[in-house]
DNA sequence: ATGACTACGCCACGTAGA
């Protein structure tokens, strides 16, 4: 089975480049940031017409988590739980049905938390504790979920092209880095790095100073599992190839194969 | 270097992204 994460920055923008994308590279899963639509708006029989059910939390202008899925989706979730007043739509998860033990596939679009300080970092910051709060539920319920998204945190330094660049971003401030740590502590795998431990490897690069020919990137996508699905994890690679397209997102999906 | 892209939305230029 394999599972995509895959910031869009926009679904009307970028549809042509989604469709393509799904009939190439055929993931069984993928979840969506950046939808930039409400749900009413979202172009969702296109991407049915490829063969996925579809669960959306949208939201106008900004924001916005998906799920597509070959396999049913049952347990569908909206919402990051632990702040009702918390209206920004960034979290989606749901129980894959496939041919064996379901698979709790979360996706989320962490806040970016730039000015900081200001009360945008601390917003990121406070998403972070619950956040860990829903990881640290997942890991006491000793079942096969995974983590994936547009987490706004380099975790280290050899996940961005220039540290000097990014030392005052909220991305890649110690407070960021810190918690995203605390979160990975709490006993997930992160997929990318337990298949290499090469630099250099990037999922998004800025639209400005030509960045991308330049390779001046940032690994911030990231899929972080559990144990019971980290144990059935085959491999993990980034489709960097998508960012040379015509109209490309920002950011490329990031996947993972499992058994 | 007062620069620099792109998407969005009360459709014009401000906000947000990272």
């Amino acid at each position: 089975m394999k599972i995509a994460s895959f910031n869009i920055n926009g679904i009307k923008a970028r549809l042509p480049a989604l469709l393509a994308w799904l009939e190439e590279e055929r993931p069984d899963v993928a979840v969506l940031q950046e939808l930039k639509s409400l749900d009413e708006n979202f172009p969702a029989e296109p991407i049915q017409d490829l063969g996925y059910n579809l669960e959306t939390h949208g939201q106008k202008s900004f924001n916005g988590v998906a799920i597509l899925s070959r396999f049913p989706l049952e347990d569908v979730r909206r919402g990051l739980p632990g702040d009702d007043d918390d209206e920004q739509s960034r979290w989606i998860e749901a129980l894959v049905m496939g041919d064996g033990e379901p698979l709790r596939v979360c996706g989320l679009y962490l806040p970016n938390g730039n000015p900081a300080p200001g009360p945008k970092f601390d917003y990121k910051l406070a998403w972070m504790e619950r956040l860990k709060a829903r990881a640290e539920a997942l890991l006491a319920a000793e079942e096969p979920a995974i983590l994936a998204g547009d987490y706004n945190v380099i975790p280290q330094a050899e996940d961005c092209h220039d540290p000097k660049a990014w030392q005052d971003d909220a991305l890649f401030l110690p407070e960021s880095r810190a918690a995203f740590h605390r979160l990975v502590n709490l006993g997930l795998t992160d997929a990318l790095r337990s298949v290499t431990d090469a630099p250099g490897t990037y999922t998004f690069w800025d639209y400005q100073g030509s960045a991308w020919p330049r390779n001046k990137g940032i690994r911030i996508d990231h899929v972080l599992m559990t144990p019971q699905a980290a144990d059935r994890l085959e491999d993990c690679g980034i489709d960097t190839h998508l960012r040379d397209r015509e109209k490309p997102s920002d950011h490329v999906p990031i996947w993972v194969e499992m058994r």
